[in-house]
DNA sequence: CTGAAAGCGCTTACAG
DNA sequence: CTGAAAGCGCTTACAG
């Protein structure tokens, strides 16, 4: 049907071999058979078929992108497609295709990702997630095979991956120092799943900033959530129903900080006024709360976009080092914070 | 270096070809060999070649989603994830992968697509929206490659393309009859961009709407807007600036309902008392603005897995006739609405 | 600078 | 029920 590599050769009176090296623009070609042979191309719209390339070559030009169990929760929070937005600009400046996880459970996406190594599938996968216990990495490791994380790894394994995080314990920890600065000293803490190294890192920061002033960790002040909609909700519900409520709330994820403002605004409770909030990601809508909220730029974009750039790095040479990036973040102050007042 | 299905025919004494048979599960070889062909193919870890594969299958069972200006606008709208999710489930179901557009220009994804096509990269392509004058959908009907459209197409080619869609039209007609019947009589629209052919029906049923009950159309109570974010709030200040300013608004979209709301709420509008605002399609966040947003759900997941459950079948069979499908929407009445005092 | 040939790892008539 | 052979459309040593 479509013209084959074969069609131009004969076109053009030359050999398959030499339409190929005109693809290819090989040096070793005359500039005269090339242009014979991109004339013969045009006349038959000629386009390479993917697949024969890809099988010669053993090389695919596209990336595999893995996320959490894809569809239910992943794409409920907008650091996915943001993410992506950053891997897509530099994948297609590299020439690079994307191609997408699409399983539910654990096992399901694990079974995707050894279809996909192999059986040649991708050149080279981006894991959007970091969480403890994790079979991909240690499987992916284990097969040698070129991958990126988005996060850190936990514990072990550290000089064996290639990973681009942010400093997620550094900005938990300025931003609970914040807070305490503010006068706040009940502070509480909603974070995802604890799985997520992103959550225990931000909690540890969280912790720490307050060990430092000597304020000791209640554990009634800190929950977790999976769901990032409902969790904020239910975590409010927990929150304000102790005693002795916190004044003020490190939130692990905007989209849940939209949870937790919904809910405090049917109970009656001003924001900053009665409950201060800062919050982690600033992704396109958390501008739009009400109030503003304020919350931890993490760049997310550039996460995207240099895990993306690491990882043509690895395909291309496959032996230099592993590569550890932290993309700087940064604290914008909105108006969900306040200075808390000495009221006993 | 990986098993090839050679090694496990050597392995299990058999040739190539009934290896390849075992994998297809063919009903013309015996048990007894499929036995020990499957031990062979445990035994060496052997994962069929995808490149191979579709080379001689000519079929990739993976799907092309060609996405607006991929990074810049679509994925700033959480449309996009959720209608992506639907085909994920779809797609995953049916065994097929997810292969994704990243050029930002028209040209650029256009230039995609082709490779996509004539390089045998995709069985299919869905298109997940539809903009007036767009060069895509025509290369798709002319080279007879199967797509299903996620919108409507506009006049022409009506009977030529598969789509999957919204009764947009009628929603906007309902929910600004809705307003109408609250007492309103100046009605604002605010909409995307007028290229993208969801905003023509929006349009269309907002203006069929006034026109029913002889309320003048007025130039300057619609805006339009390409960027949801930024485009509501500018929207805004603009419907504000009128002498004669609406005292309802029908906005196109969640996301630019958000920053409506921002926006009204720095200048002191009170919504739903001063400004009521219905919105379309119920994306994961609209319930959690403040106040919770009237909203016409469209069922954006569905949208998604009904145009994959068509595409696979176009793909199946390619003769198959043109099918269109309307969604059905639900409009989600929450606290954005009000009852028009008379106050001249 | 160019060509003939082998090979990438599968599938599928054809033959038996 | 199974095998030998040709073919899918490229690439790339090897030779000249």
């Amino acid at each position: 049907m479509a013209a084959t590599i074969k069609d131009v050769a004969k076109m053009a009176n030359v050999a398959p071999s030499t339409v190929s090296r005109v693809i290819a623009n090989s040096s070793r070609i005359s500039e005269k058979t090339k242009e014979r042979v991109r004339e013969a191309m045009n006349e038959l719209g000629y386009h390479p078929n993917f697949n024969a390339r890809s099988l010669a070559n053993k090389s695919t030009k596209t990336i595999g992108i893995i996320m959490p169990n894809s569809a239910k929760i992943a794409f409920q929070n907008p650091f996915f497609p943001e993410v992506i937005r950053g891997i897509s600009m530099k994948a297609y400046q590299e020439g690079y295709g994307l191609y997408l996880s699409t399983g539910q459970t654990e096992d399901e996406i694990l079974q995707e990702v050894k279809n996909m190594v192999y059986g040649g599938r991708v050149d080279g996968i981006l894991l959007l997630y970091s969480r403890i216990n994790d079979k991909i990495m240690p499987f992916l490791i284990e097969e040698g095979f070129p991958f990126v994380l988005i996060g850190r790894p936990y514990k072990i394994d550290e000089d064996r991956v290639t990973f681009v995080n942010n400093d997620n314990f550094k900005a938990a920890k300025t931003v609970t120092e914040y807070l305490l600065l503010l006068g706040h000293e009940r502070i509480g803490f909603i974070g995802g799943h604890l799985d997520y190294v992103v959550t225990i890192d931000h909690m540890k920061g969280y912790e720490q900033a307050l060990t430092n002033v000597n304020i000791p960790i209640r554990e009634e002040f800190i929950v977790h959530h999976e769901e990032v909609k409902e969790g904020g909700q239910n975590a409010i519900i927990e929150l304000m129903s102790l005693v002795n409520r916190p004044t003020a709330l490190v939130v692990s994820d905007d989209i849940m900080t939209f949870g937790v403002l919904r809910m405090l605004a049917d109970m009656g409770v001003q924001v900053p006024h009665d409950m201060s909030i800062v919050s982690f990601n600033n992704v396109m809508i958390s501008e739009l709360s009400s109030p503003p909220m304020s919350t931890v730029d993490i760049h997310i974009y550039d996460l995207g976009f240099e895990a993306t750039d690491c990882l043509i790095n690895k395909i291309h040479h496959p032996t230099s080092g592993e590569r550890k990036i932290i993309i700087p973040h940064r604290f914008i102050k909105r108006q969900t914070c306040n200075k808390q007042e000495e009221r006993v």
